[in-house]
DNA sequence: TATGAATGAGTATTCATTCAT
DNA sequence: CATGAATGAATACTCATTCAT
């Protein structure tokens, strides 16, 4: 084999065997996670995976982080040409939507969240805006209703953090309490969102 | 032994179990609870377990329903006599407290929350007010603050439930990420309180 | 209680810990039987067993060797006044038609047989006749025929035993082939005495 | 090592497992046998029975199938050129002499034999000929017999399960009953077959 | 007589990992 | 690069039995 295709086919392998770590924990559970399943279902022999992850829990953070990272790149991006409150509700919404539609794979993946991974999903910190493009986006928009009038001035990091946490706080027992009927949720995603625009509106 | 000092040390043997399994799933993980490093740890031998709890997952589930009832006990009451909007600033305010104080506590049992754990804490549901202590404290001052004039009429119940999300996703962030400083906290609880209320408010 | 009370309970509950057992042998087989499973049976504590039998393998020989006996007493007497040969050809039909009866019992028992218990039923030796009723049976109706002139004269103790080996071999073929229809195993019973009659008949 | 000296030394590592297996039901019983103590006597760790065995029950299956194998072909082959009859007797006493010799061994694997080895040892049903070359070679010495006029026409298949039957009748009982002396045992033989050829003789 | 408590010894099975090949 | 073989360490759980009460 040459150079290149030989290396074609390491990065592939190192792939298929995170795929299946990714889908081995959704459809069953981290515990349900196995070196030697992993390797079977690629139908290898289990001593592969040392050869691309260190070990067990090397892979098992990869797995994760890369889980997460798809799982937030499936929020539908925003619409342009918003007004600022349309695309805070839009957003609120659409988070929500996402969650909805993989309500398994949340499950898993945010239950799951060990704490080497906190660092990448933190919020509250100063740096917060810098690691979460959501809370970015929420800050951008708050600064834009400010100028526009919109909203009261305020200091915009605190207040984004606030609707990040609703948000979070919502989406996290909406995955938990999985039998809330859709006129609930849609109910309680409106009340949400008007208790908090009102609190920041400046009318 | 006497059939009284018999028993007694049953019951005392029967609750050093269900502490020491606590005490592992805090300090290890649920992953580390293993019926032997139990009965290791209590120096006994490991059939005792069986001898009181039907398996490990009975033990599980009894420790962690424990710990889940020992955090919210340690929530400080609210004084009696203040004014609707106090009330719900007060009892926010302990529950973060109460939150920082027993952080690693939280952390664990929040977090390997399990499924057949979610009934007993479930909130945004129509029966979660008969269920949460805390959503039906917030009900009750939301009620009062609306006789009182103090805020604007609306419902109550997914009201105290977009309270309570909010509550508990900064909660939830504060237990995650244990690196916020003191003055950045109150901060941050200090705004949520002031978004949440003036959403609400009937000035 | 009464001396006498005490006495008739004691050995009552003697017949039921062995009844149970029986009853746990012929249900799920000889290796689900345990101490604890005969006593929560009866509503008894463990130790209990130990009062009345040494140990387990104590109790189980009792439950089997009475087991044997309650199936050997279920074969159907020999109606009087039959002619020799009759007897033969009834015996041998009872004989299997009990096991028919039993199928289970017999199987569990019969297979289950342990080398302590062979003594008991052992046929070919020379005191066999005298240990197994069913030999003795054999053996008289051999001698009623020669007698009248039926049978050939012969080594009654002998062909008594390969009557009664045959037989044993039919039977135990029919316990553990389960498949076989009841024509084929009527034709294979007719089959078995023909072949046998005719073997030591005098004409 | 090369790839081959390892396969033979994995296929000869199988075959030791499976007759230390073989040993241990001969001389404790089956239910001796553990996992650990198949290990433990061929000096390896125990898991490596599970990379030749699927399970427990798998190794017991084995061991008891290539057992019973054994037994059966240590029977001594019939010698050819006899008169039919001659060839049941012949056969006969061969399957009686082998039980003799392996007595421990019978008596394990006979009375250790397992449900699901049943349909491979089935006789009585129409299939029995093709799965039992025993029963074959009866029904072939039968069919002789009666062309050459020796035995009287009959059911040829039901005929050899009778004699098939007496058989193993004598060979379990003999197997069960070991103080059985040579003489006595010699004579049982001798009866047996006199009663059951001259049940069929044409003359 | 009867038992609750306790245990040592044992069970089958799984797993992450190593290493020679 | 890839693996078959092998294993040490664990796992949850069961059981017969003892003994103080």
């Amino acid at each position: 084999m040459s150079r290149v295709r030989q290396q074609r086919h390491s990065e592939e392998l190192r792939s298929r065997i995170l795929e299946t770590a990714q889908k081995i924990i959704l459809e069953d559970g981290i515990n349900a996670l196995s070196v030697r399943r992993v390797a079977s279902e690629i139908d290898y022999a289990a001593p592969v995976i040392y050869q691309y992850y260190r070990n067990k829990n090397h892979l098992i953070s990869c797995a994760i982080q890369e889980g997460y990272r798809k799982i937030l790149e499936s929020v539908e991006p925003i619409p342009p040409n918003l007004s600022p409150d349309e695309e805070l509700r839009i957003s609120f919404k659409h988070f929500m939507d996402s969650a909805m539609q993989v309500p398994k794979a949340y499950k898993a993946f945010v239950l799951q969240i060990s704490s080497e991974l906190l660092a990448e999903t933190s919020v509250l910190g100063k740096d917060g805006s810098k690691k979460s493009p959501t809370l970015a986006s929420i800050i951008s928009s708050l600064e834009s209703g400010i100028d526009a009038g919109l909203f009261l001035p305020c200091n915009v990091q605190l207040t984004a953090r606030v609707y990040w946490c609703a948000m979070f706080g919502l989406f996290f027992r909406l995955i938990l309490e999985t039998d809330i009927s859709a006129e609930e949720r849609e109910a309680l995603i409106q009340r949400h969102l008007d208790v908090l625009l009102r609190g920041i509106s400046a009318h």
